[in-house]
DNA sequence: TTTATTAGGTTAACACTGTTCATTACTTTT
DNA sequence: AAAAGTAATGAACAGTGTTAACCTAATAAA
Protein backbone atom coordinates (compact mmCIF):
# COMPACT_ATOMS: atom_id res chain seq x y z
CA UNK A 1 0.00 0.00 0.00
CA UNK A 2 2.93 2.43 -0.62
CA UNK A 3 0.48 4.25 -2.92
CA UNK A 4 -2.23 4.80 -0.79
CA UNK A 5 0.57 5.79 1.51
CA UNK A 6 2.19 8.56 -0.32
CA UNK A 7 -1.10 9.75 -0.93
CA UNK A 8 -2.22 10.15 2.44
CA UNK A 9 1.35 12.05 3.06
CA UNK A 10 0.21 14.18 -0.16
CA UNK A 11 -2.57 15.05 1.80
CA UNK A 12 -1.49 15.66 5.05
CA UNK A 13 1.15 17.39 3.40
CA UNK A 14 -1.49 20.21 1.63
CA UNK A 15 -3.30 20.64 5.47
CA UNK A 16 0.12 21.56 6.34
CA UNK A 17 0.58 24.02 3.15
CA UNK A 18 -2.55 25.36 4.01
CA UNK A 19 -1.41 26.16 7.57
CA UNK A 20 1.79 27.50 6.83
CA UNK A 21 0.48 29.90 3.98
CA UNK A 22 -2.31 30.82 6.63
CA UNK A 23 0.07 31.58 9.43
CA UNK A 24 2.42 33.61 7.22
CA UNK A 25 -0.22 36.17 6.25
CA UNK A 26 -1.64 35.80 9.57
CA UNK A 27 1.57 37.14 10.98
CA UNK A 28 2.31 39.71 8.37
CA UNK A 29 -1.01 41.13 8.28
CA UNK A 30 -3.31 39.93 11.03
CA UNK A 31 -6.16 37.61 11.03
CA UNK A 32 -8.59 39.99 9.78
CA UNK A 33 -7.41 40.83 6.20
CA UNK A 34 -6.19 37.11 6.07
CA UNK A 35 -8.81 35.82 4.15
CA UNK A 36 -9.49 32.35 2.70
CA UNK A 37 -9.00 33.45 -0.92
CA UNK A 38 -5.58 35.07 -0.19
CA UNK A 39 -4.71 31.78 1.45
CA UNK A 40 -5.56 29.86 -1.60
CA UNK A 41 -3.76 32.50 -3.92
CA UNK A 42 -0.74 31.61 -1.87
CA UNK A 43 -0.62 28.07 -2.21
CA UNK A 44 -1.70 28.17 -5.68
CA UNK A 45 -4.93 25.94 -5.17
CA UNK A 46 -8.60 27.12 -5.10
CA UNK A 47 -10.28 28.69 -2.29
CA UNK A 48 -12.81 25.39 -2.01
CA UNK A 49 -9.92 23.16 -1.39
CA UNK A 50 -9.64 25.06 1.51
CA UNK A 51 -12.84 23.65 2.84
CA UNK A 52 -11.83 20.01 1.71
CA UNK A 53 -9.16 20.45 4.42
CA UNK A 54 -10.63 22.51 7.35
CA UNK A 55 -14.03 22.82 8.17
CA UNK A 56 -14.15 26.92 8.25
CA UNK A 57 -11.89 29.95 8.85
CA UNK A 58 -12.57 29.20 12.71
CA UNK A 59 -10.62 25.83 12.09
CA UNK A 60 -7.85 27.58 10.57
CA UNK A 61 -7.63 29.92 13.39
CA UNK A 62 -7.79 27.27 15.89
CA UNK A 63 -5.05 24.74 14.54
CA UNK A 64 -2.86 28.53 14.56
CA UNK A 65 -4.29 29.04 18.25
CA UNK A 66 -2.85 25.22 18.86
CA UNK A 67 0.26 26.11 17.33
CA UNK A 68 0.55 29.14 19.17
CA UNK A 69 0.45 27.18 22.49
CA UNK A 70 3.10 24.42 21.35
CA UNK A 71 5.63 27.27 21.16
CA UNK A 72 4.72 28.77 24.60
CA UNK A 73 4.55 25.53 26.39
CA UNK A 74 8.00 24.83 24.63
CA UNK A 75 9.58 28.39 26.52
CA UNK A 76 7.38 27.26 29.59
CA UNK A 77 9.22 23.81 30.03
CA UNK A 78 12.78 25.04 29.83
CA UNK A 79 11.75 27.30 32.92
CA UNK A 80 11.30 24.43 35.14
CA UNK A 81 15.15 24.39 35.19
CA UNK A 82 14.73 27.18 37.53
CA UNK A 83 14.99 25.63 40.73
CA UNK A 84 13.70 28.10 43.35
CA UNK A 85 9.91 28.29 42.53
CA UNK A 86 9.02 32.05 43.11
CA UNK A 87 11.83 32.88 41.04
CA UNK A 88 10.51 30.54 38.13
CA UNK A 89 6.98 32.12 38.34
CA UNK A 90 8.94 35.36 37.42
CA UNK A 91 10.50 33.98 34.85
CA UNK A 92 7.03 32.17 33.70
CA UNK A 93 5.27 36.10 34.08
CA UNK A 94 8.50 37.76 32.02
CA UNK A 95 8.31 34.85 29.53
CA UNK A 96 4.40 35.14 28.68
CA UNK A 97 4.97 39.10 28.78
CA UNK A 98 7.68 39.03 25.99
CA UNK A 99 5.63 35.95 23.81
CA UNK A 100 3.06 38.53 23.61
CA UNK A 101 5.04 41.29 23.07
CA UNK A 102 6.82 39.46 20.02
CA UNK A 103 4.51 37.60 18.75
CA UNK A 104 0.95 39.79 18.85
CA UNK A 105 -0.62 37.96 16.21
CA UNK A 106 -0.31 34.56 17.80
CA UNK A 107 -1.38 36.27 21.30
CA UNK A 108 -4.30 37.95 20.37
CA UNK A 109 -5.43 34.04 18.88
CA UNK A 110 -4.49 32.22 21.73
CA UNK A 111 -5.62 34.71 24.60
CA UNK A 112 -7.86 37.56 23.13
CA UNK A 113 -10.22 36.27 20.62
CA UNK A 114 -13.59 34.56 21.03
CA UNK A 115 -13.76 32.79 17.74
CA UNK A 116 -10.86 30.02 19.16
CA UNK A 117 -12.97 29.21 22.27
CA UNK A 118 -16.20 29.06 20.01
CA UNK A 119 -14.43 26.46 17.83
CA UNK A 120 -13.92 24.43 21.08
CA UNK A 121 -17.56 24.42 21.85
CA UNK A 122 -18.92 24.05 18.37
CA UNK A 123 -16.31 21.28 17.69
CA UNK A 124 -17.76 17.78 17.99
CA UNK A 125 -14.67 16.96 19.91
CA UNK A 126 -14.88 17.02 23.69
CA UNK A 127 -15.24 20.67 24.53
CA UNK A 128 -12.31 21.08 26.75
CA UNK A 129 -9.89 23.64 26.43
CA UNK A 130 -6.05 21.23 26.57
CA UNK A 131 -4.17 24.01 25.40
CA UNK A 132 -4.72 26.47 28.07
CA UNK A 133 -5.13 23.57 30.69
CA UNK A 134 -1.77 22.18 30.14
CA UNK A 135 -0.24 25.59 30.10
CA UNK A 136 -2.23 26.64 33.41
CA UNK A 137 -0.98 23.54 35.18
CA UNK A 138 2.59 24.42 34.65
CA UNK A 139 1.54 27.87 36.85
CA UNK A 140 -0.41 26.12 39.13
CA UNK A 141 2.47 23.81 39.76
CA UNK A 142 5.08 26.49 40.18
CA UNK A 143 2.74 28.23 42.96
CA UNK A 144 1.81 24.98 44.48
CA UNK A 145 6.00 24.97 45.46
CA UNK A 146 5.91 28.75 45.99
CA UNK A 147 3.46 27.27 48.84
CA UNK A 148 6.39 25.41 50.52
CA UNK A 149 8.51 27.81 50.12
CA UNK A 150 5.97 30.03 52.51
CA UNK A 151 4.37 32.54 49.45
CA UNK A 152 0.75 32.15 49.44
CA UNK A 153 0.07 30.57 52.28
CA UNK A 154 -3.99 29.98 53.23
CA UNK A 155 -4.54 30.74 49.43
CA UNK A 156 -6.37 28.00 46.86
CA UNK A 157 -3.74 27.23 44.43
CA UNK A 158 -5.93 27.72 41.59
CA UNK A 159 -7.51 31.37 42.66
CA UNK A 160 -3.82 32.48 43.34
CA UNK A 161 -2.96 30.95 39.44
CA UNK A 162 -5.85 32.64 38.04
CA UNK A 163 -5.49 35.66 39.24
CA UNK A 164 -1.86 35.98 38.49
CA UNK A 165 -2.67 34.69 35.03
CA UNK A 166 -5.31 37.71 34.77
CA UNK A 167 -2.88 40.31 35.74
CA UNK A 168 0.04 39.81 33.31
CA UNK A 169 -3.12 38.75 30.95
CA UNK A 170 -4.07 42.34 31.40
CA UNK A 171 -0.32 43.57 30.72
CA UNK A 172 0.24 41.84 27.37
CA UNK A 173 -3.62 42.55 26.22
CA UNK A 174 -3.75 46.23 26.85
CA UNK A 175 -0.07 46.22 24.99
CA UNK A 176 -1.53 44.49 22.06
CA UNK A 177 -4.55 46.81 21.78
CA UNK A 178 -2.78 50.06 21.71
CA UNK A 179 -4.56 51.15 24.75
CA UNK A 180 -1.05 50.97 27.00
CA UNK A 181 0.77 53.24 23.85
CA UNK A 182 -2.38 55.94 23.75
CA UNK A 183 -2.75 56.52 27.44
CA UNK A 184 1.40 56.64 27.81
CA UNK A 185 1.12 59.06 24.91
CA UNK A 186 -1.97 61.19 26.49
CA UNK A 187 -0.05 61.35 29.62
CA UNK A 188 3.05 62.93 27.86
CA UNK A 189 5.01 60.74 29.27
CA UNK A 190 6.44 59.06 26.38
CA UNK A 191 7.79 56.08 27.55
CA UNK A 192 9.09 53.08 25.96
CA UNK A 193 6.21 50.33 25.98
CA UNK A 194 8.86 47.62 26.92
CA UNK A 195 9.68 49.32 29.98
CA UNK A 196 6.14 50.71 31.03
CA UNK A 197 4.79 46.56 30.30
CA UNK A 198 7.89 45.44 32.46
CA UNK A 199 7.73 47.66 35.12
CA UNK A 200 4.14 46.99 35.38
CA UNK A 201 4.53 43.56 35.63
CA UNK A 202 7.91 44.34 37.97
CA UNK A 203 5.33 46.57 40.85
CA UNK A 204 3.20 42.73 40.37
CA UNK A 205 5.51 40.81 41.29
CA UNK A 206 6.67 43.31 44.69
CA UNK A 207 2.80 42.44 45.51
CA UNK A 208 3.41 38.39 45.16
CA UNK A 209 6.48 39.09 47.33
CA UNK A 210 4.77 40.38 49.88
CA UNK A 211 2.82 37.34 50.52
CA UNK A 212 5.54 35.74 51.81
CA UNK B 1 -32.89 82.13 10.82
CA UNK B 2 -35.86 79.61 12.48
CA UNK B 3 -36.02 77.18 9.42
CA UNK B 4 -31.89 76.41 9.18
CA UNK B 5 -31.89 76.23 13.04
CA UNK B 6 -34.50 73.54 12.86
CA UNK B 7 -33.02 71.82 9.90
CA UNK B 8 -29.64 71.69 11.98
CA UNK B 9 -31.46 70.15 15.29
CA UNK B 10 -33.10 67.37 11.87
CA UNK B 11 -29.16 67.00 11.19
CA UNK B 12 -27.93 66.58 14.76
CA UNK B 13 -31.33 64.28 15.49
CA UNK B 14 -30.44 62.30 12.42
CA UNK B 15 -26.85 62.18 13.56
CA UNK B 16 -28.03 60.79 17.30
CA UNK B 17 -30.59 58.68 15.73
CA UNK B 18 -27.56 56.59 13.37
CA UNK B 19 -26.06 56.46 16.75
CA UNK B 20 -29.14 55.19 18.53
CA UNK B 21 -29.50 52.52 15.72
CA UNK B 22 -26.05 51.42 15.74
CA UNK B 23 -26.06 51.29 19.14
CA UNK B 24 -29.00 49.07 19.66
CA UNK B 25 -27.59 46.71 16.78
CA UNK B 26 -24.39 46.61 18.74
CA UNK B 27 -25.66 45.63 21.98
CA UNK B 28 -27.80 43.06 20.41
CA UNK B 29 -25.23 41.45 18.01
CA UNK B 30 -21.90 42.83 18.54
CA UNK B 31 -20.07 45.00 16.71
CA UNK B 32 -18.68 42.59 13.45
CA UNK B 33 -22.77 41.61 12.97
CA UNK B 34 -23.72 45.55 13.00
CA UNK B 35 -23.02 46.29 9.58
CA UNK B 36 -23.81 49.98 7.63
CA UNK B 37 -26.60 48.57 5.72
CA UNK B 38 -28.48 46.97 9.09
CA UNK B 39 -28.16 50.53 10.63
CA UNK B 40 -29.28 52.57 7.45
CA UNK B 41 -32.29 49.76 7.48
CA UNK B 42 -32.95 50.59 10.99
CA UNK B 43 -33.87 53.88 10.60
CA UNK B 44 -35.19 53.79 7.12
CA UNK B 45 -32.41 55.74 4.94
CA UNK B 46 -30.01 54.40 2.38
CA UNK B 47 -26.83 52.97 3.49
CA UNK B 48 -24.73 56.28 1.51
CA UNK B 49 -26.48 58.25 4.13
CA UNK B 50 -24.69 57.55 7.11
CA UNK B 51 -21.55 58.64 5.16
CA UNK B 52 -22.74 62.07 5.39
CA UNK B 53 -22.92 61.69 8.91
CA UNK B 54 -20.05 59.80 10.05
CA UNK B 55 -16.96 59.29 8.14
CA UNK B 56 -16.73 55.42 8.29
CA UNK B 57 -17.64 52.65 10.61
CA UNK B 58 -14.60 53.36 12.83
CA UNK B 59 -16.15 56.78 13.31
CA UNK B 60 -19.15 55.54 14.31
CA UNK B 61 -17.67 52.94 17.14
CA UNK B 62 -15.85 55.76 17.99
CA UNK B 63 -18.74 57.41 19.54
CA UNK B 64 -20.37 54.54 20.96
CA UNK B 65 -16.18 54.44 22.74
CA UNK B 66 -17.04 57.52 23.83
CA UNK B 67 -20.08 57.04 25.10
CA UNK B 68 -19.52 54.09 26.85
CA UNK B 69 -16.45 55.99 28.60
CA UNK B 70 -19.14 58.73 29.44
CA UNK B 71 -21.08 55.84 31.17
CA UNK B 72 -18.22 54.32 33.12
CA UNK B 73 -17.21 58.11 34.31
CA UNK B 74 -20.73 58.26 35.83
CA UNK B 75 -20.38 55.42 38.10
CA UNK B 76 -17.04 56.31 39.06
CA UNK B 77 -17.94 60.06 40.27
CA UNK B 78 -20.47 59.03 42.41
CA UNK B 79 -17.89 57.25 44.14
CA UNK B 80 -16.26 59.79 45.01
CA UNK B 81 -18.27 60.06 47.67
CA UNK B 82 -16.62 57.36 49.03
CA UNK B 83 -14.53 58.81 52.02
CA UNK B 84 -11.85 56.34 52.78
CA UNK B 85 -9.39 56.77 49.63
CA UNK B 86 -8.83 52.45 49.85
CA UNK B 87 -12.44 51.59 50.13
CA UNK B 88 -12.46 53.87 47.21
CA UNK B 89 -10.15 51.98 45.19
CA UNK B 90 -11.92 48.90 45.82
CA UNK B 91 -15.21 50.50 44.77
CA UNK B 92 -13.71 51.36 41.60
CA UNK B 93 -12.52 47.88 40.91
CA UNK B 94 -15.63 46.51 41.58
CA UNK B 95 -17.45 48.80 39.55
CA UNK B 96 -15.11 48.73 36.84
CA UNK B 97 -15.17 44.75 36.71
CA UNK B 98 -19.38 44.91 37.28
CA UNK B 99 -19.54 47.21 34.26
CA UNK B 100 -17.63 45.27 31.93
CA UNK B 101 -19.87 42.23 32.37
CA UNK B 102 -22.58 44.26 32.40
CA UNK B 103 -22.15 45.82 28.96
CA UNK B 104 -19.62 43.13 27.51
CA UNK B 105 -20.02 45.08 23.96
CA UNK B 106 -18.99 48.59 25.55
CA UNK B 107 -15.79 46.77 27.55
CA UNK B 108 -15.36 45.50 23.90
CA UNK B 109 -15.04 48.96 22.37
CA UNK B 110 -13.89 50.76 25.38
CA UNK B 111 -10.25 48.69 26.04
CA UNK B 112 -10.20 45.72 23.94
CA UNK B 113 -10.62 46.52 20.21
CA UNK B 114 -7.82 48.21 18.05
CA UNK B 115 -10.16 50.11 15.32
CA UNK B 116 -11.01 53.32 18.51
CA UNK B 117 -7.60 53.62 19.44
CA UNK B 118 -6.58 53.67 15.39
CA UNK B 119 -9.18 56.50 15.14
CA UNK B 120 -7.85 58.86 17.41
CA UNK B 121 -4.42 58.14 15.66
CA UNK B 122 -5.95 58.86 12.14
CA UNK B 123 -8.63 61.59 12.94
CA UNK B 124 -7.71 65.17 12.45
CA UNK B 125 -8.19 65.97 15.89
CA UNK B 126 -5.63 66.09 18.43
CA UNK B 127 -4.61 62.38 19.17
CA UNK B 128 -5.04 62.22 22.53
CA UNK B 129 -7.22 59.63 24.26
CA UNK B 130 -9.15 62.13 26.32
CA UNK B 131 -12.17 59.36 27.68
CA UNK B 132 -8.94 57.39 28.93
CA UNK B 133 -7.00 60.00 30.55
CA UNK B 134 -10.15 61.17 32.53
CA UNK B 135 -11.44 57.96 33.96
CA UNK B 136 -7.16 57.29 34.68
CA UNK B 137 -6.91 60.86 36.53
CA UNK B 138 -10.13 59.55 38.82
CA UNK B 139 -7.67 56.17 39.65
CA UNK B 140 -5.02 58.46 40.04
CA UNK B 141 -6.26 60.37 42.76
CA UNK B 142 -7.60 57.92 44.77
CA UNK B 143 -4.49 56.27 44.62
CA UNK B 144 -2.63 59.40 45.67
CA UNK B 145 -5.36 59.87 48.48
CA UNK B 146 -4.23 55.98 49.50
CA UNK B 147 -0.69 57.18 49.53
CA UNK B 148 -1.37 59.83 52.39
CA UNK B 149 -2.85 56.27 54.23
CA UNK B 150 0.21 54.90 54.04
CA UNK B 151 -0.49 52.67 51.17
CA UNK B 152 1.78 52.18 48.34
CA UNK B 153 4.64 54.35 49.73
CA UNK B 154 8.08 55.16 47.65
CA UNK B 155 5.65 53.61 44.57
CA UNK B 156 5.11 56.36 41.86
CA UNK B 157 1.24 57.17 41.43
CA UNK B 158 1.09 56.57 37.57
CA UNK B 159 2.62 52.93 37.45
CA UNK B 160 0.47 51.72 40.48
CA UNK B 161 -2.86 53.07 39.17
CA UNK B 162 -1.23 51.28 35.69
CA UNK B 163 -0.41 48.45 37.23
CA UNK B 164 -4.05 48.48 38.95
CA UNK B 165 -5.77 49.12 35.84
CA UNK B 166 -4.15 46.37 33.84
CA UNK B 167 -5.20 43.71 36.99
CA UNK B 168 -8.37 44.35 36.64
CA UNK B 169 -8.56 44.32 33.13
CA UNK B 170 -7.25 41.06 32.37
CA UNK B 171 -10.08 39.73 34.57
CA UNK B 172 -12.80 41.68 32.79
CA UNK B 173 -11.34 40.83 29.43
CA UNK B 174 -10.60 37.07 29.92
CA UNK B 175 -14.45 37.19 31.30
CA UNK B 176 -15.47 38.93 27.93
CA UNK B 177 -13.39 36.46 25.84
CA UNK B 178 -14.63 33.33 27.23
CA UNK B 179 -11.36 32.20 28.55
CA UNK B 180 -11.81 32.33 31.87
CA UNK B 181 -14.98 30.31 31.42
CA UNK B 182 -13.78 27.48 29.13
CA UNK B 183 -10.78 27.36 31.44
CA UNK B 184 -13.08 26.79 34.64
CA UNK B 185 -14.68 24.12 32.51
CA UNK B 186 -12.20 22.29 31.20
CA UNK B 187 -10.60 22.17 34.70
CA UNK B 188 -14.02 20.29 35.89
CA UNK B 189 -14.63 23.27 38.37
CA UNK B 190 -17.75 24.40 36.72
CA UNK B 191 -18.05 27.84 39.70
CA UNK B 192 -19.96 30.71 38.35
CA UNK B 193 -18.51 33.17 36.69
CA UNK B 194 -19.37 36.61 38.72
CA UNK B 195 -17.73 34.08 41.36
CA UNK B 196 -14.59 33.45 39.72
CA UNK B 197 -14.16 37.50 38.52
CA UNK B 198 -15.11 38.62 42.06
CA UNK B 199 -12.73 36.09 44.00
CA UNK B 200 -9.75 37.19 41.70
CA UNK B 201 -10.69 40.35 42.53
CA UNK B 202 -10.57 40.02 45.96
CA UNK B 203 -7.45 38.27 45.97
CA UNK B 204 -5.74 41.44 44.25
CA UNK B 205 -7.34 43.50 46.70
CA UNK B 206 -5.52 41.57 49.70
CA UNK B 207 -2.15 42.26 47.70
CA UNK B 208 -2.95 45.73 47.74
CA UNK B 209 -3.92 46.13 51.27
CA UNK B 210 -0.55 44.44 52.40
CA UNK B 211 1.73 47.52 50.62
CA UNK B 212 0.43 49.52 53.74
C1' DT C 1 -12.11 -5.59 -19.31
C1' DT C 2 -15.72 -2.82 -18.55
C1' DT C 3 -18.49 -0.46 -15.41
C1' DA C 4 -19.46 1.88 -11.05
C1' DT C 5 -17.78 4.41 -7.28
C1' DT C 6 -15.32 7.68 -4.98
C1' DA C 7 -12.00 11.34 -3.77
C1' DG C 8 -9.69 15.82 -5.06
C1' DG C 9 -10.27 19.86 -7.02
C1' DT C 10 -12.64 23.63 -9.42
C1' DT C 11 -16.20 26.96 -11.28
C1' DA C 12 -19.95 29.65 -10.37
C1' DA C 13 -22.79 31.53 -7.37
C1' DC C 14 -25.12 33.29 -2.92
C1' DA C 15 -25.50 36.57 0.40
C1' DC C 16 -23.07 39.46 2.53
C1' DT C 17 -19.43 43.46 3.82
C1' DG C 18 -17.39 48.72 3.77
C1' DT C 19 -17.07 52.34 0.77
C1' DT C 20 -17.34 55.62 -3.28
C1' DC C 21 -19.13 57.99 -7.41
C1' DA C 22 -22.45 59.97 -10.21
C1' DT C 23 -27.00 61.54 -10.09
C1' DT C 24 -31.33 63.22 -8.45
C1' DA C 25 -34.43 66.37 -5.80
C1' DC C 26 -34.75 70.25 -3.40
C1' DT C 27 -33.51 74.66 -1.09
C1' DT C 28 -31.07 78.83 -0.80
C1' DT C 29 -28.55 82.59 -2.76
C1' DT C 30 -27.42 85.63 -6.44
C1' DA D 1 -35.16 83.18 -13.23
C1' DA D 2 -30.50 81.22 -12.96
C1' DA D 3 -26.77 79.53 -10.25
C1' DA D 4 -24.95 77.39 -6.26
C1' DG D 5 -25.20 74.45 -2.59
C1' DT D 6 -26.96 70.51 0.07
C1' DA D 7 -29.21 66.11 1.49
C1' DA D 8 -30.11 61.81 -0.03
C1' DT D 9 -29.85 57.98 -3.18
C1' DG D 10 -29.00 53.90 -6.73
C1' DA D 11 -25.58 51.56 -8.69
C1' DA D 12 -21.35 49.83 -8.52
C1' DC D 13 -16.49 48.31 -6.91
C1' DA D 14 -13.79 45.20 -4.67
C1' DG D 15 -13.77 42.37 -1.47
C1' DT D 16 -15.56 38.55 2.34
C1' DG D 17 -16.94 33.38 4.04
C1' DT D 18 -19.19 29.60 2.34
C1' DT D 19 -21.81 26.09 -0.50
C1' DA D 20 -23.87 23.41 -4.37
C1' DA D 21 -22.96 21.50 -8.68
C1' DC D 22 -19.69 19.73 -11.59
C1' DC D 23 -15.61 17.67 -13.66
C1' DT D 24 -11.78 14.57 -13.85
C1' DA D 25 -8.83 10.95 -12.74
C1' DA D 26 -7.89 7.03 -9.98
C1' DT D 27 -9.63 3.12 -7.72
C1' DA D 28 -12.92 -0.90 -6.71
C1' DA D 29 -16.46 -3.96 -8.16
C1' DA D 30 -18.87 -6.40 -11.75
Amino acid sequence: MGITERKQRHKEDLRNRILEAAKKLFVQQGYEATSIRKIAKEIEFSPTTIYIYYKDKNDIIYALHQEGFNMLREKFSTLMLVENPFERLKAIGKTYIEFGRTNPEFYEVMFMMKEPMDFIGNSCMDDKWEDGEKVFGILEQTITECQTKGYFTNLPVKLVALQAWTAVHGIVSLYISQHLFKLNETLGLNYDMQVVTDQAFQLFSTYLERTK
